[in-house]
Order: C-alpha cells, then structure tokens, then sequence
DNA sequence: TATTAAACGAGACGGTACGTCGTGTCTTCGA
DNA sequence: TCGAAGACACGACGTACCGTCTCGTTTAATA
C-alpha cells in the first residue's frame, strides 16, 4: 500500500532538527526563529524541514511537545503534595527559554488554524491533561475526593481544575513575569484543596450552586 | 521644556491607527497583520505608524489595551458576585476575535524584549490588576474577608488570586478553546470563596496535607 | 505691481543655498543629495527652498550654471591660444567634484524633462557657446578666419566646432576619466586648426575621400 | 573550480531583465526606473534581480553595454568612410530613448563609485575604443596614414581621436539636442582627416604647431 | 550485484513584508 | 508675510524569510 522502495528518511536527522529547533528558540526568540537557521544548525537542508513539516509552526509544536511529554506523576500518597509536584514540574518547563517564547506564540497561531490547534492540543495539552486525570484517579482510589458519579459535572470539575492551575501557573511566570517557587505551589494546591473540599461536592457536584444560583456564595461566611 | 515648533501630530491619526489595527487583526489575524495594511485601512502613511510606535508588537500592545482599559469593576454586594462579574467580562474580552489572535502573541514576544513587557505590563495587565485590588477593598469593607495586615503573605494572596482568575480564563478560552458561561464563572468564584476562607484567611497557611513548601508565605498568620 | 507687503525674501538664502547645494554635491554626490541635507547646511528650512526652486533638478542646474558664468573669453592675439586656453578654463571647470557628478546627472534627466532642458540650455550650454561665438568674432576681426556670410554652412560650423571642442573635453574627463593639460589642449587645438584650415574654409567641403552624405551642409562654398 | 552544486541560475532570467530594463528605460525613463517594475515586466522576483546586480545602475551599465555590443566597423576602403559610417551608427545608437535617458546617468553616477566606473569601462567605453584601433590599423594598411611609432604621442593620437568622435556625437544629440545626419557626419570626418594629416604627424609631434602656430587657420581663403 | 526510487545538500526561484529614506506638501508658531 | 520646524502622504529602496523548485549525489531495499 505504502512505497517500500527508495532511501528512508534519517531518524537522526528528526531529532537533530527538533533539537535545533529548541535551540534556536533559546538564542533567537520565537520571532527570529528562521528555517534556514534550523536547517543549518541540524546540518540538514531546508528541504528536508519541509519533507517532514508543513511550515515554522508544526515544527516548533513538535519541538515544544517532546518535552511536554517528560511530565511524570508522581505518586506522594496525598493530593496536595502531589498538586505540588506536578505544579513544580509544570513550572520548571515553562520556566525553560524556549518554552517561554514559543508557548503562547503557537498558542496563538492556532487560533486562526485548526489543524494547528488539533496538533497543540494532542502534543501539548493532550499530555498535560492526562496528569490531571491520572492524579484525580489516584485521589479518588484514595478516598480524598469523591468517586466519578459519570454526570457532565465531574468532567466539568476536571475542566476546571486543569483550566485553574496550568492557567494560573502560565500566567504567573509568562504574564505576571513571577517565580513558582514550592510556597506559592503550595498555596495554589491549598486554595484547590480548601477550594474542592469546601464546596462540599462543590463544583462538579454542581447542583444548586451552579448556573447562576449564587444565593448562598460569598454569604456563607 | 520641549519643543513646541513644527506641525504637531495629528490626534486622529492615532485613534485611527488603533481602530484599524483593531480591524485588521479580527480580518487577518495576527500571522496576517501588515504595518502596511493598518496604514492604508488608517488612510495614513507607514511613515506615521512607525513614528509613533517602533514595531508592529507595540502597536498592538496599545490596541488590545485600550480595549482592557474598558473593564470595570461592579459592586453587587458581595465578592462572590463581584468575581464573577469580572470573570464574565474578561471572558467576553477574550472572546473578541482582534484578542484571541493576538494577546498571547504579544505576550510570547514579551518574552525577549524587555521594552514589549513593560508596555504590556502597563497597558494590560495592571489594568486588568486593579480590578482585583479593589474587589478586594470592597469585600474588605463589606467584611467579607480580613483587612490587610501589610505582610507579604497579603501581598503574595492577591498576586495569588489575579493569577488563577486571569490565568484560569485565558486559559479556558484560548487554550483549552472552550467557553466561559455564567456556570463556569460562578463554578471558578465558588471555588476561589472556599479556597479563600478554607484556608482561615491563608493561603500558606495549608495544613497537614500540603507538601511542606510554605517557608515565608504562610507566617502571615 | 508686485506684493509690496509682509515678509521680504532673503537674498543672503539664495546664495548659501547655492553654496550649500554645492558643498553637498562634493560631499555627497549627485545620488546622495538630499533637499533636506541643502536646507540643514544652508541654515534653512526646506519650504524656502521650494519656494525658490520646484525641485532638485532645478536647484542643481542653478547652482552648476552660476559656475559656468565665470567662464571667460581671453584675448590672446591668436585663435588657437584663444581656443586653448578656454579649452583649459572648462576643464577646469569639469575638474571640480561639484561638476563631475552633476552635470551630466541634469543632462540626463533634461532629455524626459522639456522644462529642464531649457533651464539647462540658458544657464549652462549658453553660456558655453557665446565663448564660441565670441572667439570666432575676434578670429574673424583679426582675419583668421573669413566673415560669416550668413548661410547656414556658417552656423553649422560653429556648432560643429562647440560640439567638437565641448564634447572633446567632457568625454576626456567625464568618460574617459583622463587629465586635461597644456598639451592635450594645444592637440586639440592643432586639430581643429587643421582640420578648419584643410577644409578650405569648409566642414563638408569634404571630397573624394568622403562618403558621399555633403547633401546641402557644404553648399556654402 | 566553483562551486557546481544547488540549482544553476536562470540564463532565461538575465535575458529577460536585461530585455525588461530597456524598456522600462524607454517608458519611464532613468529617474522613473525602478527595480520592482524591472522585475515584473520580466516576469522575476526582484531578489533575482538583487543576486546578479547589486544596484540599479549596474544593471543599467549592462543593459546598455549589451547594446554598444552591436556597433560594428565597416570596411569601406577609406578612413573617411569608415569613420562615417561608425559616426552615424553611434548616433543611430544614442538616439535610443533608452540610452538618451541612461547613459549620462550612468556616467555621472560612475563619477563617485569606482565600482561602476570600472563597469562603465569594460561595458561600454572599450567596446566603443575598439573601433577607433580598429579603424586606424586598416587605415595604416592602405597607408592613409603612418604606422604606428611606438611613442606615447601615437597612444595619445588614438585617445584625442576618440574623444573627440564620441564626445562630439555625444554632445550634439544629448546635450545640444541636435541630430546627426550624414551631412554633420561627413563634416566631423573631413575635419579629423584634415586635422589628423595636416598635423604632419599629428599631434603629439607637433611642437612648433603649438600654442602660437597657428599662421593658417582660416587663412585658407 | 545491479537497479531503482526516494531522500538528501545546495541554492536559485517567485513572493511578500519589512523598516528606512527622500520627496514635495501641509500646518503650526514666532519674528 | 516669511521663515523654522517638523508632521504628513506617497512610493522606492534593499533585505530577509517564506515555501517551492530544480539540480546532481547518496543510500538502502529489491530483484
């Protein structure tokens, strides 16, 4: 069905480019990155690039994710600490230079190119996500929070979380320009924890504290 | 002080600049958008555009944030409904096809110009700041949450909390790439009210499940 | 008749004008001469310029021609002194920077530019010809050379002879890019001399060894 | 020797710039010559245009030089023929629209870049100079005039001869802006046939001809 | 072992945007 | 009213990258 016949392509040539991608980010920024610094920093024709993705985007997508997909779980025997771990490890990477410019910038990109978004979403998100609902099971085996009770809430809750600690760690050091230091790690993963507790089945229990009913919000107190 | 000779700019000029950089970006996005474009839609030369602002990024620095500096900060009575006012309205910002395109855009370019961060810093994100210093005032009156003692801790709790509303949104929006509704704010508020006064007024001050790491944040108790 | 009223005209502008629009020619050559780097040198705005001048050409050719106005017809006693030492006198002229990189610079753009080309002709090559004219009166005064007798043979000889003698010296120094000394002169000179006297008083008095074409220039006989 | 790799340049491409710039020349004229219009009429990118010529005037040199490549000398059995005839084909060729509004341009322009100034030489000027050697070695063969002696004075006959026969076709049309016909080219010759074999070894030689010599000018009569 | 077809390097190519510069006009203020 | 200062619309400049296209040269599977 496929050729079978003539030169296969390098395997070192990939990893020689995804490596020179990234290192191209760290001395140039996103906004310098060229093919043909790439190319040259690979010892590979422009070329070649091309045979194997479509333009600059794909190719620094590719290059961000392989190393989105380092994140481990780890496994501390409570939420929190493990929250801590994985906000720390989160951190870390985003605190990395070419991953600092190159993040958003794709991000970006794919705003106006869904086949874009599709790649971002499986190299990059995808990878993160899966920690969150590893780390929920695992919680949940635990008997720290609630088992999945399979309604649109709980995946909600998922949502949710995942939205409120990579956005908040993303925005601390892109935007806000801040340290994730292992203190404000452990104040997010508390502000979850209260945060998930308190709600007593909270969000995600979603019943009347949902949709707008906020009658008792904030009145608790 | 300064020269008050010569023709002076024109203060259409800039309006019109901005409108048309508004425009472009929600016709060509920001991969697509031309100083040369903005300057004929402005009906004005590139000579005037360059004048005014080095590069194409900090032009649209300023235009996304004259749309920042529209946000206000409501008073229903009660923090929980203030937040999710706030949240409602920054969604709606980031909904508006010239932000989604390029705010993380410029916030990537950020990332290795320390000029581009300022201007972002001032033009964006200390308006979007504000809003959460006088939220907090305002429940700080109401009683709603304790005053500020003037530690770091109370410092290090508001930077907490812009982060992980912020942070949360823009997330939502543009990477996760879903919507913002009145569920998912009053889902975000509920969980930052019980992440708030579970933790007894601290963030920091976590408890036995925390992973350790609150050496300093948490003394503000 | 005129406007007596306002502001009167520098007269001191016009000639540090002229002045500076040389300097920079010198400096700068005709391709790098800019009305902005005039008026800087001049002490004067650029609206004075274009007050004057409608625009570089013009300005260029004024400033070359008050040059050629300083041309002087000697009185040697012979023509062929005469013809040398104007002969040297233009070199001169053709030796300065000022002169080298424009003159030809306006000749050019004068040949799409009707307008161009006569202020060229009045401020420039007539100046150049009456020297011609001059010459041949006091040739003809001292009886060198017969007395016009009105045919146009008469006016094609001394336009041959302004072609021969102009052209011969700027293609020496302009194309060929070599000196002009007292030796080259006087080679001219003895030329033009021979080759006067041999035509029996006639340009195209040509005989048996010409080509044929005298169709009506030599009928002057 | 050089490099034989990557794909070969265009050989198309050069003709058809080089085709594309005379008649630009021809509608636009030197001042409205541009490098972008060059490369559309030719069907090119300009940064094809950019990879041969490194500026505006050099591609002119050439694209002129193409044309002075095409003079060629006759063989008429007299020097006075010959020269006639070379006459009327470099007036034939400066009465190109393109090459009135260019070539004084170019030369002027050569006047401070020595670059060009080279390139003018090789392109233009010698293919020109050529004629005149040539012309003079037939015209020694049929012994209408002495062999070469070696001395400088026989180098400086050929280059008096030369700029006087290009300086003055030159100076008639574009300066003078007068036409040259047969008549006007019989005149120029018969007065360098007089002027060369009345020298009695021309110029150079001739001394006591010089600066006072001149009992026969005109006298003819 | 020879064939064969794709991968590869090199670099020219058609495009497009960049940011700068010069032109000639205009608008303001002060002399 | 003139002049200085300088902003303005316009348009060309020469550069840089893009992504594509030839070339001639490997290189591994296949026949």
């Amino acid at each position: 069905m496929m050729a079978r016949t003539g030169r296969p392509r390098s395997a070192e040539a990939d990893a020689a480019i995804l490596d020179a991608t990234r290192e191209a980010l760290v001395e140039q920024g996103w906004g310098g990155l060229t093919m043909a610094d790439v190319a040259a920093r690979a010892g590979v024709a422009k070329t070649t690039l091309y045979r194997r993705w479509a333009n600059r985007n794909e190719l620094v997508v590719d290059a961000l994710g392989a190393l989105f997909d380092e994140l481990r779980m780890p496994d501390h025997g409570t939420l929190a600490a493990d929250i801590e771990d994985v906000v720390l490890q989160f951190a870390a990477l985003l605190d990395r230079p070419e991953v600092r410019t190159a993040l958003m910038a794709v991000i970006a990109e794919s705003s106006h190119d869904e086949g874009l978004r599709r790649r971002v979403r499986t190299a990059i998100v995808d990878r993160q996500k899966r920690l969150v609902v590893l780390g929920r099971h695992r919680a949940q085996r635990r008997g720290e929070i609630p088992p999945d009770d399979g309604t649109a809430a709980t995946r909600a809750q998922v949502d949710l979380v995942f939205d409120v600690v990579a956005g908040a760690v993303v925005h601390r050091i892109l935007v806000s320009g801040e340290r994730v230091d292992a203190a404000w790690a452990a104040a997010l993963s508390g502000l979850l924890r209260e945060g998930l507790a308190g709600g007593r089945g909270g969000l995600g229990g979603g019943r009347e504290g949902l949709g707008g009913g906020r009658e008792g919000l904030g009145g608790g107190r």
